[in-house]
DNA sequence: CCATTGACGAAGA
DNA sequence: TTCTTCGCCAATG
């Protein structure tokens, strides 16, 4: 795998993606600054290193988009970090979804 | 260098 | 509501 800066980025943040919360592609494009698409998003993860969190990327449906090669993998990664699944195999974006690597969620002071 | 594809997303019909 | 089209960046052939 090539270490471009984008994919390095993209990379940085995936890692930064905490336990039992999610991301979708389009987001992360987002965060990187639009830099990268959705689908390059997918393109950095395709060969990335084991260390990198990848099962916590998902599509904007919620829905798992590895299942070509290993089913259910990714899901049940996911679920080993307590995230729940709907009766349609996706995730509650609303409940799961990361809100960025700082989001100022709350001024404390 | 040119064309096609790819772990996607949003908008239009 | 679902289906189709276009866009976007990078990699590969």
């Amino acid at each position: 795998m090539k270490r471009s800066p984008l994919f390095d980025r993209v990379h940085a943040l995936v890692r930064a993606i905490p336990r039992g919360r999610v991301a979708t592609y389009g987001q992360l494009s987002k965060l990187i600054g639009g830099r990268l698409t959705p689908v390059g998003i997918g393109w950095a993860l395709r060969g990335c290193d084991a260390r990198i969190p990848w099962h916590r990327v998902i599509n904007a449906r919620g829905g798992i988009s590895t299942e070509g090669e290993n089913p259910g993998l990714q899901r049940d990664l996911l679920a080993a970090e307590g995230i729940r699944f709907r009766a349609d195999d996706t995730v509650d974006l609303e409940a799961y979804r990361w809100t960025g690597p700082a989001r100022p969620r709350r001024r404390r002071t």
